[in-house]
DNA sequence: CACCCCATTGATATCGTTGTCAAAGAACAT
DNA sequence: ATGTTCTTTGACAACGATATCAATGGGGTG
């Protein structure tokens, strides 16, 4: 049958509350005990029941992720990224799909994680960009990482990524490949990396002294056909820009779908840029230049913290920023 | 504080024992005593506590998902059918990602579940064409559910899709475009799937006396790069179709590409069709023809009834086949 | 040496449910 | 009326861990 904690105790020679504090990292035991009740759960194989540790403890080790992101690319990179964590502590995962929209987005939350007993939360994009919902749940004592959120309180637990500095030096790749009359496609007006991403093109524009034109800066919000939307209309003015920057790679693949229907050749009529790094970038041709951020890295760290945060880890405990990498494909083209 | 049981019995005057048969919905109980206590519940808004559950009746109320499949799109689509499937009904879900060619496969995955406590399994392409992985899940009685098996054993609880007679519709729907030189792309050898698909076609052909050409026939694995080499190999032939069926749409996205690059227009040149209908088939241009499964409401049953045969519910309990639905786009032209 | 302090350990209660088993009463057969 | 069976109900143990609190003993201090 299945190995308890009383087999262990037994085995080891000591009482079950001793083998519950080694199993549980607590202080004050010694090190000889330590080892010789190590030495007895490897031999019987002992693996603690969740069931019970949660019915005692009062934890559930379930978080839970939040997202309203139709991106599902984005969304299994996030998933992979935080089971992998989890596995490895013992936690579960719920995936709880929401939406942003929602009055009773705030009650609805709250009544989840107590409904299910939930540990913390994983907020991503663009709920973690909603001050008022996670000032709710501070209130209501619910713990929570955020993945790239709009600002980065040093109390909150979160990731983030340098969408600034990424898209200033994607921008200035392009103007390296000799471009000087670049669009832009802003992304979803609620996504704070929309705006970072956003500022890091007109600063780069701007420092290498490039004039922009208002006519071929979009407004977008992420989807294939925003950018299709945006693309018919800039390539309905009288002049069009030499190079396209869309604020991801499904919008760029919705302009590149209007660059061809207007008979317009990517990219020797028309370069393009994405960011993001999602399957299409690479599955249309010509493959996107982009940019690609370690989503999956960046969703296990927000995973890991938190739980560090439940079960005092000594693990890198600290919110960190991480670094996108430059994918300079076909799309871009040099003048 | 929480609501317990205990409240519950006190508030309706009964035993926790029949509290507990009510909710869990056991044979003779009183159909007042049933309301009387069904009405407590309501009135406190009582929740089992899970783990309480989980731990005395040795249930872990877990569902693993098993994959080895690189197509987040797909994935994305069975785990949130399981989701929602699994949110209803009490249970969760894991998801563990697998290496359909690792000798140690069957046997990581028996110490999976025995490790997590996992009560069923829900087996994905191409784990679930693996009889011999299958069967040694019989073999240590662990219960699972399979989505697409290539062999419909009817005892056995699963889910599939009419591959073939979706297959031999769109290659029929091919036909009637006019076309008679018709390309096919094969899919992972080991999926039942790809043969399925392929034997609609060759079925669709025969049946309208169109000869095949072998030369435009090639073996691909459900890859984007795979659809491309195929595509690089057909049109370095000295007569080339006019038609390309490939077995999904990444490797349709695959050929086009291939296609571009050899100065070929889509669908002017040469017609194309996917199937899966995944986000890639409408962010490229021509959007592909393909073939759209309703992967999620698969999935949702798969899990429905593998949870009924833990719980013993009521509904629709039987292994079903869904219908898919043909979508015709530009990438298929009339001859 | 007596005293206290602190690190270490264990006995036992407890978490909130379901399982076991027996009791009480209703229904039916003799 | 009596015995038998079946339905309905409840008292209490048990699941496998952690929490509480007290006991033990070694080391330092006066």
């Amino acid at each position: 049958m299945t190995v308890t904690i009383k087999d262990v105790s037994k085995d080891a020679a000591v009482s079950i509350k001793t083998v519950s504090r080694v199993i549980n990292n607590e202080a004050n035991v010694a090190e000889t005990t330590k080892e010789k009740v190590l030495a007895s759960v490897k031999k019987l194989g002992f693996k603690p029941n969740k069931s019970a540790q949660s019915l005692r403890s009062k934890k559930s080790y379930m978080l839970a992720l939040l997202y309203d992101n139709p991106n599902k690319s984005y969304l299994a990179d996030v998933q992979s990224g935080i089971f992998n964590a989890c596995k490895s502590t013992g936690y579960n995962l719920v995936i709880q799909e929401c939406d942003y929209k929602s009055n009773e987005l705030k009650t609805d939350i709250v009544k989840f994680v107590e409904d299910f007993r939930i540990d913390g939360l994983i907020v991503t994009p663009p709920l973690s960009d909603m001050e008022d919902f996670l000032q709710n749940l501070d209130n209501h004592e619910i713990e929570y990482s955020v993945i790239a959120p709009s600002t980065m309180n040093p109390e909150s637990l979160h990731v983030s990524s340098n969408d600034y500095e990424a898209a200033y030096s994607l921008t200035s790749e392009i103007i390296k490949h000799g471009h000087k009359d670049i669009g832009f496609i802003k992304g979803h007006p609620k996504h704070s990396a929309s705006h970072l991403r956003f500022n890091g093109f007109v600063d780069a524009i701007k420092n290498n002294g490039i004039d922009s034109n208002e006519q071929w800066i979009k407004q977008g919000n992420f989807s294939f056909k925003s950018g299709f939307d945006a693309g018919v209309e800039i390539f309905h003015s009288e002049k069009i820009p030499t190079a396209i920057f869309a604020s991801n790679d499904s919008m760029a693949a919705g302009i590149m779908k209007s660059a061809q229907m207007k008979g317009l050749q990517v990219p020797n009529d028309l370069s393009l840029a994405g960011f993001d790094d999602s399957p299409i970038a690479h599955q249309i041709w010509p493959a996107l230049t982009t940019v690609k951020q370690p989503v999956e890295k960046m969703a296990a760290h927000a995973a890991k913290i938190l739980i560090a945060k439940f079960d005092g880890l000594a693990e890198q405990t600290k919110s960190k920023e991480f670094k996108s990498e430059l994918i300079v494909r076909e799309s871009l083209k040099t003048l």
